[in-house]
DNA sequence: CATTTTTAGTTTAAAAACCAACTAAATATA
DNA sequence: TATATTTAGTTGGTTTTTAAACTAAAAATG
């Protein structure tokens, strides 16, 4: 009875043009974005001839920045789960980009370190990157990137548990 | 020889801070923020009760919109490739929300229908996903949205091949 | 202190995504 | 019209994600 007055009402009072945009847009927008801007970075990565994955280049940078963060620490900065960095930071080891150091006070905790392969490999990506995101801008004005962050930081925000 | 140089002008002119922020934005926060909106659509539609996934849903709206779409117009709205859409559908099937029908004209194309449960469930599901599009959005100004919206697009088009 | 609970990280097994090869039908070419 | 090419969809095998159970160490509780 809910169902069918529920099922009335938006025939009665969305087009489906409009019940589509709605739905569509965000999701389907952030998602198909996500993965073109993946995809090109990967492949300007692999036209450089350097390799590394997105997810490997996503854990480099924050290893960078932070000198020396507990995988704790880089999974609430990448947004993953535990698991996820346990085997990207695998990955790295096996390449000899990162090393585990297991902190000094507390035991329970391993520190990931840059090794200088590792470090250099950071340096060559960079300008990789910052291609990349000169591509994905392309012309779209400054100020409307801001509020795309904002929008994003936003969007984090109102969803946070 | 170049490496050094990009090495040492990176160093040079670059604060950590700038590079994280310049890397870590936007993949970072767009991956966040679908991430997040999914996890909470998801959680919705459990605390309804009923019984769809995030993919399934993803087409089950464009199937409602367009009607009786072919596989194909389906990969294509929804930015996956053929055997994801093929799974989801697959799954749709076993589930009696949409069938298969072969076109009378194309013999390889199929299309897509829904069946009378696959109706009702869109309509039962529509208010669900309305209820998270308003908690994704919060108090963001409508017009913030509308530029963010617009963001995403040109990144789309910035990156077709 | 001894016991319980929490925390950091790993391992595992199941679910989903990804890529390439395949089938069948339609179109293009010769 | 016979052959080759393209297109729509499927299948199979491999890698990736995800979720849950597990280990080891630290902190909290009594």
């Amino acid at each position: 009875m809910v169902a069918l007055a529920t099922n009335l009402y938006l025939i009665l009072i969305m087009s489906k043009e409009a019940s589509l945009k709605f739905h569509m847009n965000l999701g389907l927008l952030i998602r198909s974005a996500h993965n073109s801007m993946t995809e090109r970075f990967v492949q300007n990565v692999f036209n450089s001839g350097l390799d590394i994955s997105m997810d490997q280049w996503m854990i480099l940078g924050p290893i960078w920045q932070l000198e020396s963060p507990s995988q704790k620490e880089l999974g609430e900065i990448c947004f993953r789960d535990k698991p996820s960095i346990t085997r990207i930071i695998d990955s790295l080891e096996k390449k000899s980009l990162v090393v585990r150091v297991p902190d000094q006070i507390d035991h329970r905790i391993k520190r990931v370190v840059l090794t200088k392969a590792g470090k250099q490999l950071f340096y060559d990506v960079l300008p990789i990157m910052e291609k990349t995101r000169e591509e994905v801008r392309g012309n779209i004005p400054e100020e409307e990137i801001q509020i795309f962050k904002n929008v994003l930081s936003k969007i984090i925000k109102n969803l946070k548990p």
